[in-house]
DNA sequence: TGAAATTCATAACCTTTGATTATCACCTGA
DNA sequence: TCAGGTGATAATCAAAGGTTATGAATTTCA
């Protein structure tokens, strides 16, 4: 790279005025100092670029040649430059990851919600378990994801964001026969009963063994669902029970005909979902504003199950 | 313009390695040049573009959107160091002139011999009538013009390339009422002749005019036609004589059913077709390069003719 | 024809930018 | 806890780029 920007540039000038001092008044320099660049350039280039007359400038064909080029250069730092001069207006593209329990439920929201708002951010989404989230996020792949709390990751930053309760899903005949009592449901009920998961490495499958005080030995445990609609549709056609995150939960009871749901006593169990990113991501305040997006989505999405 | 290709350079370096150290390495500076002058561009931009953590550099979605552009700009500025590098190898875009009578006759075997040679210009044409070619080629619209000479421009190189005669065309009935000794015909002999001639403004028609010791108020000249070719159909079918150059005359013969040709007798009056650049052009190899492919094509086409 | 005007190139000098070496501050891993 | 790794900062020097003044060449005009 043996030629500067400014050297372009007073190329360019050179070429539309057709006169060196001219252009050097142009570009607001003198014009021996425009000569010298201009000189240097030719040297550099490797060729003369002007053909010099007393009173006008003519561009030599390997001069057209090389303004072509040039110009190219020069649009492109322009853009740059004009970039530079727009990027606090808000132009980010970030990198969030979501884990598949969460992400069909709320995404549909969070985008909708980041467009209307004044967070214009390009938003590129990457779908995956907790555990490759958190690698993606280590060597930064992602800026930040959303999951279920704790993350279990080491220099995390995690920003709470709502709370996602379990409801029992099952079919109508199956819930009947469990308890005469759906007011006093209690996740403890559940010790012996057949229960329908997620495959491994879905935190959600974890969460629903604790929450049952069940262990994934047990006889009473299918695991290979591959996704919340998937065990969705086989509960509702009575193979077992599962817990369903309030989150997911009216949307897969509109989608699934036969599909019943109970709430269980107080205190609920439930899942925190957070917004989590790198401690060492300073001065971000895309991760605030994101968070406030998500967090007022998600409250919006549960408390429609709600009633 | 904030920024030097250099920042860009070490940006990209830091990007690839996620390291100040060893993208100093890869960039032939010490590490702490390419540390300030990172944060340079840092300022200039207005952010952070690194996350930096104590064993690895991450992108910040600042950083890798302004990557993206500053990756324009180094591709665009590689681009124009290629071209200096190559240039010497002959890419060039040259604009040359030809005027209407030569340009049909001469071209195809000119662009021919250019593809074929080692001479790999690239040509743009403008065929236009004398003057005007000399008005471009002043103000360097074009680099080179061909035409007949002398060209009447001043501050003009001109390079004689070679001579084109001038046959005298026309019906057999209207040659055979001419003379009864075709080889004794001589220009004045078209003294009182019926001329059909180009419209104003074309060389060859001055040319025509003096050659047969006629002028333009003549009720014998008709100047109208547009190109050789219509003038080659206009007298074939009787309506006057013309003086057709040797350059055009076997292929307006071959094209035109009835035009019969006539050669002068010695001294034949001819013109000479030559190549003309400004004489402010210097050091223009491609110049000489070109002249001798036009010198060789148009020798070889009016030899054909001869023959 | 000669003088004046125009215009790019060159020289001397000064300021700014970019490089180096040395060192500091902080973090991580054994 | 200590050694090693790593980016940031400071002091210094070299290189690059700017200014003013002037020279050389050409053109224009009286």
């Amino acid at each position: 790279m043996n030629f500067t920007f400014r050297q372009l540039q007073y190329f360019r000038a050179v070429a539309d005025q057709r006169n060196f001092g001219r252009a050097a008044q142009v570009c607001h320099v003198s014009q021996p100092a425009l000569s010298v660049q201009i000189k240097a350039l030719e040297e550099s280039i490797g060729g003369p670029l002007f053909e010099r007359q007393a009173r006008d400038i003519l561009l030599t064909p390997l001069g057209r040649d090389v303004l072509d080029h040039a110009d190219q250069v020069l649009k492109a730092a322009e853009q740059l430059d004009r970039f530079a001069s727009d990027h606090s207006g808000g132009q980010r593209s970030l990198s969030i990851g979501i884990i598949p329990t969460v992400a069909p439920y709320l995404l549909p929201g969070v985008l909708a919600g980041l467009r209307a708002g004044d967070v214009s951010l390009r938003v590129q989404i990457r779908e995956a378990r907790t555990k490759q989230l958190l690698s993606m996020l280590h060597v930064g792949e992602i800026d930040a994801a959303v999951l279920a709390l704790p993350s279990g990751g080491t220099s995390i930053h995690e920003e709470p964001l709502f709370e996602d309760h379990f409801l029992l899903a099952g079919s109508q005949t199956r819930l009947d026969r469990l308890t005469a009592d759906p007011d006093a449901l209690r996740p403890v009920d559940l010790r012996a009963a057949h229960l329908m998961l997620l495959e491994d490495g879905h935190c959600l499958t974890d969460q629903a063994l604790e929450v049952c005080g069940q262990n994934r030995t047990s006889g009473q445990i299918n695991m290979g669902a591959s996704s919340l609609a998937t065990l969705s549709r086989l509960v509702a056609e009575g193979f077992g029970l599962t817990l369903m995150p309030e989150l997911a939960a009216r949307a897969e009871r509109d989608a699934v005909p036969g599909l019943c749901l109970l709430r269980f006593g107080e205190p609920q169990p439930s899942r925190t979902i957070g917004l989590v990113r790198r401690t060492s991501t300073e001065g971000a305040g895309w991760f605030d504003r994101l968070a406030e997006v998500i967090r007022e989505v998600g409250a919006r999405v549960v408390s429609q199950t709600r009633t």
